[in-house]
DNA sequence: GGGGGCCATACCGAAACAGCATTGGACGCC
DNA sequence: GGCGTCCAATGCTGTTTCGGTATGGCCCCC
């Protein structure tokens, strides 16, 4: 089964902006073990690493950068899903 | 946050595919209850039903008809995600 | 009116999760 | 060379989430 979780996708994206798991855990108002942990997570379930840790922080490594595009595209098609399942529905019960 | 689940999504597949709970759990490996509540909290996250509750089983509304176009994408894009993650690391460290 | 199919709900034990506290590594400073 | 700092990683714990079992309510068929 799909062990992926759209939680883990969004930590990665805001990690792989920040290159710093702390600055990124403060965006998503969470702390920075749990993030560390979607991010193992991810790079578990993938079989492959997906940062290069640095004394600064972290560095998209080439798999990273392959994994982000799709994963902004992810997120994006769940908001656009979300949205329009909104729309739809007001369409119908509000006229 | 995000509280729709790639779990949620798979299952209301399953269901929309099926027209029926309790054959999408089966195929899901899963029991019945727990894809009601998938289906459940689904609709409650989107703030509209998506399916209509027949005799024989779950038919889609307009709104599950919107939203499985969107469904099957997000799962298109999450397979194409590790499948990429994969051939990159793959490519970079086999040869 | 007993039997079988359907989805929904109550309840419970197990697994997952976030947060706190701490560790360990790398660097700059004095 | 010891000390403070900044980073990610880990041990532990309380809570929440989650799936499974058992059951209920509804409808059709016989």
């Amino acid at each position: 089964m799909r062990r992926v979780s759209l939680t883990h996708i969004q930590s990665f994206v805001a990690v792989a902006e920040e290159c710093n798991v702390g600055r990124a855990a403060r965006r998503l108002h969470l702390t920075q073990p749990p993030l560390t942990r979607h991010i193992q997570a991810l790079e578990d379930e993938l079989g492959a690493p997906l940062f290069e840790r640095t004394r600064t922080g972290m560095r998209l490594l080439p798999t990273g950068e392959a994994f982000l595009l799709h994963a902004r595209r992810i997120l994006a098609e769940v908001d656009a899903a979300m949205l329009t399942v909104r729309d739809v529905a007001g369409t119908r019960s509000g006229g």
